[in-house]
DNA sequence: TCAAAAGTGTTATCCTTACACCCATGT
DNA sequence: ACATGGGTGTAAGGATAACACTTTTGA
């Protein structure tokens, strides 16, 4: 339409580095505070993706499996405005098998339960979640004009009311937790017990990542990224659990990975906690070339 | 990991506008050539979001119903190199109703099939499929050390050999002649028949579109936004056909489309052409907040 | 009367979900 | 013996896909 003309903007790079441990999905932090790891996109890369992956490498020591490209978006730029510029901020989801992290790594792990306490449902429905509902119909019953679009959003988003709910709406809810001004990022300085806050918007980054990885794992084989080597079926089933926040039925957990063919034994058994030894597997990494075509599966029925 | 640094880059919006008309589904270009419309993001606007909107109804007079980010990605400058930087490309994906243009307007519609004549299958599958896929065989045969994946690769992309047509790989048929050198953009200078070249890459992010509008009305009833106000059902399935590239079982399509309450009836008819008149309709916008969230069905079941 | 499009009814098949139950091992 | 986890069989229910058929209009 135009030719392009003289603006130009930062254009940085911010990780959403996921790993489960213990039943428990993680996502890297710094050490100094609660904020994702970023950086600037430097012009030796060939690509975006190429150029995170190497940073990454290059500063954690973690090597990346899968990376996904998330969301970019621009803000004003927050820092020194020396170009009093925009800030371009290109997020991506990586999948990373964790391991014990060098000493001297500037790297921390927290559990993203720890950020979304309510998205968590293994337990069953958090407590917590009939307070937020409340503190959320209060505020929306302040909004003359829209009152029952707002309440009928809480009800689909929070599976309130004949709704079930749905574990992919992770930023569908920190959306209107945030417009609620319940979230200390939106205002609220009290204590709330509604997770812990992060560094501008990197939680809502974190929602995107954690949203996209539970609509993934559905149709794509991506959690074997996060498993070790081999692993029995009870241990990807936790690691799935974790992820969506649900717990699965056990028997059609299995039927569904074995009948289609996305892991293979190894001829090994584990017997590490008390009952009868499991069967080890590995990821048949033959799939992947072809299911990332034509699409693969995982349940999310309920146990 | 670092603070960020003096790294500077070009930030450039482009966009995927669609529209269907006549049973064709159109993409935007400029009247000057093969070319997406495309601009530079100012610093004015709030968002990117919103900096394209107003751009695009601005440049073209065409307000967009639907719009959705596709995909970012960073390339050498290609324009001259004042800063020696980067291009950063935001590209975006638009649903527009297709009206008569304004005159002065600089664009101009062209069916998508143009660009990829190997989409459509609406005729049954075309002819040219076979002469496609003998030419990526020959170029598979050429690359000793991994001729079988390549193989199985073709075979999976383009449904031959047993696997069926997934019409959603888009993309990954576009990379597969990419790779094979067999289009313009890749270094072919003969008349190969494989649809029309664009300008740079622009044929690549178009074919990103495609793909993820195939994949999003099948979920997502987005369809509407390509519609007038009231429709009869064939219409809205001349629709999806034509962004499928596929025709559909008719009975089955009016059904599930009726059941999900995506419609109501406008008490009208139409009968323009010969035939029993048929039922106007109009979409439920109700809907929107109830199955953005919940998720909606489109059929994909072949006629 | 025929062609063209709108519609309805019904069935076969597959997938998902749930329930019931047995097996192997450690304490 | 019993707790813990591994593992199999099968049936109910719903969604999808396919087929056959009736209805209403214009030419």
């Amino acid at each position: 339409m135009e030719s392009v003309t003289g603006y130009f903007a930062h254009a940085e790079l911010t990780a959403v580095l996921v790993a489960v441990t213990g039943d428990q999905p993680r996502v890297m932090t710094l050490r100094k505070g609660e904020v994702l790891p970023s950086g600037p996109f430097e012009m030796g890369h060939r690509t975006l993706q190429s150029g995170l992956r190497e940073w990454v490498r290059e500063k954690t020591a973690y090597p990346i499996g899968y990376l996904e490209q998330l969301y970019t978006f621009a803000d004003r730029d927050r820092g020194a405005g020396a170009h009093g510029g925009r800030r371009i901020s290109i997020s991506y989801l990586g999948l990373v098998r964790e391991r014990s992290a060098p000493a001297e790594a500037q790297t921390v792990w927290h559990g993203w339960y720890e950020y979304f306490p309510w998205e968590d449902r293994r337990l069953g429905r958090p407590a917590q979640i009939a307070d937020i509902c409340s503190k959320l119909e209060v505020w929306a019953a302040a909004n003359s004009g829209h009152v029952d679009e707002l309440l009928r959003r809480i009800a689909l988003t929070f599976g309130t009311g004949g709704n079930r709910w749905n574990e992919d709406l992770v930023l569908q809810r920190y959306e209107l937790l945030y417009e609620a001004g319940l979230l200390a990022e939106s205002g609220n300085t009290g204590e709330t017990g509604l997770g812990r806050p992060m560094f501008a918007d990197h939680r809502r980054i974190l929602a995107t990542g954690i949203a996209r990885l539970r609509a993934q794992i559905k149709y794509r084989p991506v959690v074997f990224e996060l498993m070790p080597e081999s692993f029995t079926l009870l241990r990807l089933q936790r690691t799935v659990e974790a992820l969506a926040g649900l717990t699965l039925h056990k028997p059609n957990f299995r039927r569904l990975i074995e009948q289609q063919d996305l892991v293979e034994e190894t001829g090994e058994t584990e017997s590490e906690n008390a009952g009868r030894p499991a069967k080890l597997f590995r990821f048949r990494h033959a799939i992947l070339e072809e299911r990332a075509l034509s699409g693969s599966k995982l349940p999310i029925s309920r146990n």
